[in-house]
Parts: C-alpha cells; structure tokens; sequence
DNA sequence: TCTGACCTGCGA
DNA sequence: TCGCAGGTCAGA
C-alpha cells in the first residue's frame, strides 16, 4: 500500500487539481459506506457539496482535505488511489467515492481490498496517536535516538510503528535498513551512535528519494494520472530475495518478521 | 509483544 | 487452488 511517499506523490499532484475546486456532488458507493469511521454515508454526503477545497495535507499515511468547514480524511489502506479520470480505472468497480466539482472536474476514490478508512471531521484532525513524520515535521538525530531508547523491540517492527515515526511501512523499512548496514533482526537499544546516525541519514534519503520517484508501485498503487511510480525500479532488497546484493554480491533473504516478509542483506547489514 | 483477521486480485 | 500482497487493530 500507499506508504509516505506514495501519500505524498498523492497529495502533490492532488493539489492543482483540487485547489480552490468547489464539491457540486458526492456518490458513495455501498462499499464505500463501510469506509467511513466515524459518520453515516448520509452524513457524509450532505455535508461535502458547497464546500471548497483549500488545501491538501499529509500527516504519516493520512490525506487529510482541508475546505471551508469540514476536513475530509483518507487512509489508503492496502490498495487506495486516487484517479481524476474513472476511464483509467482497471477496477471500475472498486470506485467507491466520487467527487463532482462545479467546474466540471471529477475526483475518484479506489479501492479494491477495502482496508482505507475515510473519516469527516469539523476541525483539523489531531492524531494523537502518530509519531513524528520524518518527511515534514522538524525530526533530529536527537529525535531518532531518544525515541529508539524509549523502545525495546525489533528495528524493522519500530520503523514501521506508526507511534514512533509516522509513514513508513513494509517496503521503505526494508530498503532503509540496508541503506543504514544494519540488520533487520537488531534490537531499537542496542544501536551504537553511528548507526543512529547511518539510520537517521538512512531514512531521510530512501523516503526523500521515492518522492523524487513517484513512489513505488508493486500492483494497486497507481499516481492520480493513473501511472506507475518510478521507485521500484530502485528497490535494493525489497523483493529480490535470491539476487545478487548491489554492494557485496551475496544472495538477498528473506524472512518473516511480525507476520510480514522482509529483505535483507546478511553481509552487508550487521 | 505477537498473531490473525479484514478483502480482493494475481501469479505460481 | 493456494499463498501472498505495500496496513491496521483487536484480542490473546
């Protein structure tokens, strides 16, 4: 699914297509329904039309749409997209949300396995339960550290923990691992100063890079235009299990941590 | 702290 | 036909 950067290609190219837009209708699907966390299909259907789109955040995974007095959130689940055009849809049927705008433009919500979640909320939405996000709030080598002491688990599991840092999952921790030399098996208290830092830089390049491309698509996730992501032509583990390691030529492996696959390489990441 | 369930599509 | 897939969360 969509991790940060896809969210973030998401909400980039989003923004001059919904900025200033004026919601004429909304249709939401049965399915979509299910979607909605914390109001009813009819309230949601209501309360969108007349509204203005003024701007688009992100917070980890979250889209959050900011209009005149109502703050739409999107999580993409496993399989959510965005399209501007329905025609390019491959699974038409797993529309679940349509925006109507008055100048005429439409806005698509997909999703095919249903794990995304919407909610409507009156004010902008706090998230008490995010961690820092390593991409737009301000986070330190200090930050980084102190929040791998509070923790005693798994380095892949604490990556991917929403609580701690906010957008990254199963790929990027994978990839920012290797990146930073350090195996996916090591503990969050047991990193030296210098890994800490191998790791800081680790995650600011992998994500700041994947941005740069687009994200990575591997099946659902499509840009809003409906185009692939350029980021998986750059994996360096994710997904290569049995392939030679870009940096040492050891075969790549693959295990199973917290019920999730994960790839590495065992020379070159201790 | 860890596992399984949620849901659908795809490839082996 | 079965296992797996980029996420999250309840329950053990």
């Amino acid at each position: 699914m969509p991790e940060l950067p896809e969210v973030e290609t998401i909400r980039r190219q989003l923004l001059p297509v919904c900025q200033a837009q004026v919601i004429r209708t909304v249709e939401l699907s049965d399915a979509g329904g299910g979607l909605l966390q914390n109001c009813h299909p009819e309230e949601f259907r209501q309360s969108l039309p007349g509204q203005s789109i003024r701007t688009l955040h992100r917070r980890g995974k979250f889209l959050i749409f900011e209009c005149d007095s109502v703050f739409p959130v999107f999580h993409l689940g496993m399989s959510g997209i965005f399209l501007t055009d329905a025609a390019v849809s491959r699974y038409p049927q797993h529309i679940h949300v349509r925006l109507e705008f008055h100048s005429g433009k439409e806005l698509f919500f997909q999703d095919m396995r249903r794990f995304g979640k919407i909610w409507l909320h009156r004010d902008f939405p706090p998230f008490p339960q995010l961690g820092v996000d390593p991409v737009s709030d301000p986070f330190s080598r200090n930050d980084l550290q102190q929040l791998l002491i509070r923790r005693d688990t798994g380095l892949k599991l604490f990556l991917m923990d929403q609580r701690a840092l906010a957008g990254i999952g199963n790929i990027y921790a994978s990839e920012i691992l290797f990146s930073a030399g350090i195996s996916p098996l090591r503990r969050t208290r047991t990193l030296s100063a210098a890994e800490t830092a191998a790791l800081y830089a680790a995650i600011r390049t992998v994500l700041a890079e994947a941005i740069e491309r687009f994200g990575t698509t591997y099946s659902a996730y499509r840009t809003v235009d409906g185009h692939s992501g350029d980021n998986q032509h750059f994996l360096k583990v994710y997904q290569r299990e049995g392939q030679p390691c870009v940096r040492c030529g050891r075969e790549i492996e693959k295990i199973v941590l917290g019920s999730r696959s994960t790839f590495f390489c065992p020379q070159c990441q201790k």
